[in-house]
DNA sequence: TTGTAAGCGTTATCAT
DNA sequence: ATGATAACGCTTACAA
């Protein structure tokens, strides 16, 4: 069954029956009933092949995700990313394809990249690369290819959805500082992610903000997991913190077990705050009080925002940020403890997003 | 630019420059030569529609997940999946189309399943249901669609790829008895999931291969998870059990806990084993004993054997068990603990696959 | 509002 | 071994 046999079938031609197909307003009620009824009673769906050949268009976005090896997959963020991403695309009756850099090779992804973007496998591409400087950005630049990154750009050139990392540890921090702490350490992330940047930058903006000068004793650096945050803190335990800022839930575990093996109660001793919010069952059963980002949402938008581009190749770069949301337990000092849970937040948060005019770096 | 032009630099005719694109041998080496000297310095790759619709083929194979609430990705399993797929896809050089109802809405998946099934969006699809009898599976059939299961099917009737769970439960719960164990209990799986079926089936074959006959009062069913496992086993307890088979790690993990808090020892008092091997966290960290089963090589194998139906549609069902490897940590009551990790067994599993003649059910 | 006809960039079937 | 040429199933000016 192909487009030539139900117009046979409705008694019109193959133009009328396409411009029901893609919504065409200059068809008659009439033409418009009868097409749809042999649409529907033969199960007719036009051939996505054909159609991406005459439109030019695959009503395919990818998703890229450079260097997913194993560890990548070690908690639900990117899995909760690919949901909102695979969510968005289904709302705009677009197909996803996956392009996942599993060799870690990096002539794979060169290969992977030319095929697919001058093969016009996909329409746009959605980024999911955490590193502050990834190649194949400037690349997609270069190729003027429709292309969002999930995670800000500090160079500004491209479009890209984030949640708004800084803003969001300026706020859990004043909360700790309101909470009356005098020395409050951070367990920062990589140097060359630009969430874990922004995290330290919000950090020390709260520190400012409140006449504080960051001890730089107070500051250290792990990779976002938890044995690193269980060593950070360790290291971190000589100076004496009476709060610790971890920048994601993961080191803040591991913080909050070198703490109990140190004999501190959290949060009388030592007040803790994390990050991301993304693993339910350690919020709910748990007492860590957290920043939750909006991942799905981010997903999301993300489509939105790359469908914009999609459909005008002239398009300044739209960059959005999604606040984060604040969730308290315990363990920051809280002692009026709030029952949200991570999937109100997450909804919570759509519409709350703000386009950004000017990022200062 | 395109094959024509790509003909016209090279001196050639169209069909020339396509016979070497699609490695067709009957090409003069001085042809072959001249054509991939222009494709390389003009970075040129077929039109992917455009094949797509001479050829009748997408080169794009569908990852179907049904169900996938944000509950299906606290674990790693799926991800695991993912990448397994991906990988094998990558491998064949085909586009993965990731297809994930995010819904939960049954007319969701039929309109999803219209649009890329009828309009030919992908040439066959791997189906991660773990529903015992899913409705789409038998639309599949019905419609003559190439796909494959990740999972057994009970009925023997499509294709699939699955750890052979039966066998690797079994061999836990005789590793159990050989140590001297006397009331081992299970905590099962729901009983809709034929995981959950046939690891409760092997774990009754090793009792009944063993002489003994399994105490109704010792199996218990939970639902995969922690909170779950935690549950299950406490309401064990007062039967005193002095081992333990869990049908996950999660559930296990949950049983380790309730132990704890009873002030019980394992594997002194009570010993464990587990199933899946898909937190290397929990793995690494913890002395769960487990039953490790090769995830990706699933993913991977899933993709082989769907080209293989996509090749030959009459081909006759395709069926491959893999062996799950025993990981032995201090829980089963092992004393000599194997440090083999999950990374390993995983790669070890490749080629010990098996291809399963007639199923019994 | 509707129809006609010319592509879209390949593959595949023939000859040669 | 190579080259014409006709599909493949749809979109999209352009004409009516």
């Amino acid at each position: 069954m192909n487009l030539e046999e139900v117009a046979r079938l409705a008694g019109v031609s193959r133009s009328t029956v396409s411009r029901v197909l893609n919504r065409d307003p200059r068809v008659s009620d009439v033409a418009r009933e009868r097409v749809q009824t042999v649409v529907r009673e033969h199960h007719y769906h036009p051939n996505a092949a054909a159609r991406s050949l005459a439109s030019r268009r695959t009503r395919i976005l990818g998703l890229l995700i450079p260097q997913a090896v194993g560890s990548v997959f070690s908690d639900s963020f990117f899995p909760t990313l690919i949901q909102g991403v695979a969510e968005g695309c289904t709302t705009a009756d677009h197909d996803l394809s996956l392009l996942l850099d599993t060799s870690g090779d990096h002539r794979a992804v060169d290969r992977l990249y030319h095929r697919v973007i001058r093969g016009r496998h996909v329409d746009g591409v959605v980024i999911a690369s955490n590193l502050v400087d990834d190649p194949i950005v400037a690349r997609l630049q270069d190729d003027r290819f429709p292309s969002v990154l999930i995670g800000r750009d500090p160079q500004g050139r491209s479009s890209f959805v984030d949640a708004d990392n800084r803003q969001a540890a300026r706020d859990a921090v004043a909360h700790l500082i309101g909470h009356g702490r005098r020395r409050i350490a951070t367990i920062a992330g990589p140097a060359n992610m630009i969430a874990a940047i922004d995290r330290f930058g919000g950090y020390v903006t709260a520190l400012q903000e409140a006449g504080r000068l960051p001890d730089p004793a107070l500051t250290i650096h792990a990779d976002f997991t938890r044995p690193g945050g269980y060593r950070a803190m360790m290291a971190l335990l000589p100076h004496r913190p009476d709060a610790v800022f971890a920048a994601s839930d993961a080191m803040a575990t591991g913080a909050l077990q070198a703490l109990g093996e140190a004999g501190l109660r959290v949060p009388d001793d030592v007040a803790l705050i994390g990050f991301d919010g993304l693993d339910g069952d350690m919020l709910a059963q748990g007492s860590l009080s957290t920043m939750v980002q909006p991942v799905a949402d981010l997903g999301r938008q993300a489509v939105r925002t790359l469908l914009r581009l999609v459909e005008m190749p002239d398009q300044a770069p739209i960059q959005v940020l999604f606040p984060a949301t604040m969730v308290l337990r315990g363990s920051c000092g809280c002692t009026d403890v709030c029952p949200l849970d991570d999937r109100r937040a997450d909804e919570a948060s759509i519409g709350r997003e703000r386009t950004v005019e000017a990022i200062a770096s």
